[in-house]
DNA sequence: TGTTAGCACTCAATTCTACTGAGTGCTAAC
DNA sequence: GTTAGCACTCAGTAGAATTGAGTGCTAACA
C-alpha cells in the first residue's frame, strides 16, 4: 500500500469509520455523475444512518482537512486530489468483472506475433476494457547480452548493422563509410564484430582494432554506431491505444488538446511512467506525479515482468475522477498476464 | 490538375470571373473565421467594384448551383465541398513562406537516424509547419529483393529469422520449433535459407527441401513465416504526427473522438492515402473520399519515390475548412525534399 | 440589361430578468 | 452528539425583449 511521504507531512492521513464512509459515498458517486456531491445525496446512500446535517457537518471537517472541496458555495463537494488518494489506499477493491475477465483470456490465448505486435495489440486491449488510454512500455535491450550480429552492404558506401539481443530484440544501424567497400571486406568486418560484440552488453566497453585499413576502420564505426545509442533510451517501446478516449474522459477541448499532446512525446510517457513506478506507487492522482500539464489525470501503472526481473509496464490514463477500481483491477490482471504470457511456454 | 470525374457529372464546373472571384472571396474568409461570410464583407474585399446587393443576387447562383450553402436563413453562406473543390482546383495557389522553408530545409539537413526515425520526425514536422495532423505512409518491402537473412537461436526451440532487405529495411520472425535445436543446426539451417532467399521477393516461390531432418523442417518453418507476411500490408509503415491537432482543428468532442479513433486504426488510414493517390488526387475533401466518418474532414497528399518508383505518401488531415494554399504548398515541399533525401547522396 | 439603393423580413445570438432549486451554514431543540 | 428548521447563496434555466447581421425582393437607374 503505496503511500506519498512528501506533501501534506502534517495530515495524520486518518479518518474515522463515518468520515471514511462519507468520504467514499462522495468519491463513488462523483465518478459515477461527475457532478458534485451534496450532502443529502449522501445521507440517501442508506451505508449510513444519519441524517444529512449530520453528513453536512462532517463534510465541513473533511474539507478543511483536504479531502473535499467546494466549487461554489452553493454546490456539493467534490474529492480533492487527496481525497482520491485516501479512497485508493483505503476504500476502493476492485476485480475484474466475468466477461472482461474472459476477453483478457481470450486475448493471450490467441494473440500471436513479435513481442511488439504483441505490446501494442495489449495496449488497445487494455484500453477497449477499460475505456481509458493506455499505455504499454517495454524496456529497452541495454542489459540484454548480443547474440549476434551481421554487416549487410546496401552499396559500396552504405551497410546496415544488424544486431540481435538475448531478449529477442533486433535493431538495425545504418554505417556510412567514407570509402567504398568491398564484399569481401564486409563480411570480414561482419565476422570481426561478431567476435567482438558477442555475448556483451551495449554499454559494455570492447576492444576495437586500432588498425588504419579498411576493414578495421569499418569495425571502429560499426561499433561507434552501435554504442551511440546508449545513452538515448535504448530501445524503449512505448505504445499507446485508445487514445481517442481522450475525448470522451475529459471535457474542455483545452484539456484534451494538452493531453494528447504530452501523449505524442513518447519520451515524456515513459519517463512519467518509470517516474511512478519507481515511486513504488501504482496510481499517481493529480498532482502526485508532478507533472503540470497532466494536473486533471490520473495515472495508473503496473510491472511486467520477465523471468523475474522488470521489463516493463501497463499503464492507463484518466482523468482524476477514474474508475480506479476497475481500471486498476484491469491493469493488474493484464500486466499478470502479460508476464505469464512472456515467462510462459512460447516467446513468439 | 486532378478532378473528380464522379459526382456532379451534370454540372460544367465552370464559373464566370465575377462568380468565381465571389467564391474565393467566401472560401478565403471563411477560411480565415470559421464563421458563414455575408454579401457585404465580400463587397468589402475591394477585390471587386459591386456593391452587395450584386453579390448577393450571384450567390443566390452559387448556392443553385451548389457551391455555397446557408445555414440558416438570416446567415451568410458557407461553401460547400465543390466550392472547396473549385477553390482548389483553379483558385487557390500557395507558396511556402521564408520561414517554413528553412525550417524544411534545415530539418533535412540535420536530420539523420534510420529510414524510419527520419519519417517519424517528418511527421512531426509536417504537423508543425501546418498545424494539422499528418500521416507519413512508407510502402513496405513486398517488392524489394532479400539481401540476407540469418536464423539465430534464442534458446533451443526459439529462432528469431532476421532478414535484410534491399530498401534498408529489416524484419524479424520467431520460429519455434517442435524439437530441439542445436547450434550447428541452426547454423546450416541459416546458410541454407540464404542460399534459397537472397535475391529473392517476398512473395517469390522457393524450392524448400522437402527431407524430415531437423534443419530441413526448420528452414521450411523459416520459409513458411516469412512468406505468411505478404498477404497483410507487409512492412506498410505509418506515422502519425500531431494528433493532438485534431482537438484544435475540430469543434465538437464528438467530431474530435471519431476522428481519432480513425487515426488509430493505421490501415484504415494507410489504405484512405492510398485511394486518393490512386484516384490521382492530392487533395480529398469531406465526402469525396467516400469515407463517412471524415465527411468533415480534407485530406491533402503528396507521393514520395525514391529511384523514381512510388514508395510512400505524406499527407495531412484538417478540417474541410482548412488552409489548403499553405498546407498543399508544405506537403509537396516536404515530400520533395524526402525523395530528394533518399534518392540523394546518404541513405542514412 | 445589368446594377444598385432601399426596405421589409428573418432568425440566431445576446442580453436581461426573474425564478428555481440544490445545497449550504447556523441555530436551537432533542 | 444529532437533527430539524430556516435563512441564505448562487449556478443554472427559462422566457421575453432586443439586437443586428444578413437576406430577398422591388423599383429606379445607367
Amino acid at each position: 500500500m503505496a503511500r506519498r511521504s512528501t506533501r501534506q507531512p502534517s495530515s495524520t492521513d486518518d479518518l474515522d469509520t463515518r468520515k471514511a464512509a462519507i468520504l467514499e459515498a462522495v468519491v463513488r458517486e462523483h465518478i459515477d455523475t461527475a457532478q458534485p456531491v451534496g450532502s443529502s445525496a449522501v445521507a440517501a446512500t442508506g451505508h449510513l444512518a444519519v441524517s444529512s446535517a449530520t453528513v453536512r457537518s462532517e463534510m465541513v471537517t473533511l474539507e478543511r482537512e483536504g479531502y473535499l472541496a467546494q466549487p461554489h458555495t452553493s454546490a456539493g463537494r467534490v474529492p480533492t486530489d487527496k481525497g482520491y488518494r485516501y479512497f485508493v489506499d483505503h476504500l476502493q477493491a476492485g476485480v475484474v468483472g466475468e466477461a472482461q475477465q474472459q476477453q483478457i483470456k481470450d486475448f493471450f490465448a490467441n494473440v500471436r506475433g513479435e513481442v511488439e505486435d504483441v505490446l501494442a495489440q495489449t495496449s488497445t486491449l487494455l484500453s477497449q476494457l477499460t475505456s481509458y488510454t493506455s499505455v504499454v512500455v517495454g524496456t529497452g535491450h541495454a542489459q540484454s547480452a548480443i547474440l549476434s550480429t551481421q554487416l549487410v552492404s546496401l552499396d559500396a558506401r552504405h551497410q546496415l548493422l544488424v544486431t540481435v539481443f538475448a531478449d529477442g530484440s533486433v535493431t538495425k544501424h545504418s554505417v556510412l563509410s567514407s570509402f567504398d567497400v568491398s564484399h569481401v571486406e564486409v563480411a570480414e568486418a561482419s565476422r570481426q564484430l561478431n567476435a567482438l560484440l558477442i555475448g556483451t552488453v551495449l554499454d559494455a566497453r570492447v576492444q576495437v582494432p586500432s588498425r588504419l585499413d579498411h576493414v578495421a576502420t569499418l569495425v571502429r564505426e560499426a561499433v561507434a554506431t552501435l554504442h551511440a545509442e546508449v545513452p538515448t533510451l535504448d530501445g524503449e517501446q512505448v505504445f499507446i491505444g485508445g487514445s481517442s478516449k481522450v475525448a470522451e474522459a475529459f471535457d474542455g477541448v483545452d484539456t484534451v488538446r494538452q493531453v494528447l499532446a504530452i501523449l505524442e512525446q513518447e519520451l515524456l510517457v515513459v519517463s512519467l511512467v518509470q517516474d511512478i513506478l519507481d515511486q513504488g506507487l501504482s496510481v499517481a492522482i493529480g498532482s502526485e506525479h508532478g507533472f503540470e500539464p497532466l494536473v486533471s489525470c490520473a495515472v495508473i501503472v503496473a510491472p511486467v515482468t520477465i523471468d523475474g526481473h522488470p521489463s516493463g509496464a501497463v499503464g492507463l490514463l484518466g482523468p482524476t475522477r477514474m474508475k480506479y477500481s476497475e481500471a486498476m483491477a484491469a491493469a493488474r490482471a493484464v500486466s499478470a498476464q502479460l508476464t505469464h504470457h512472456f515467462d510462459g511456454d512460447d516467446r513468439a
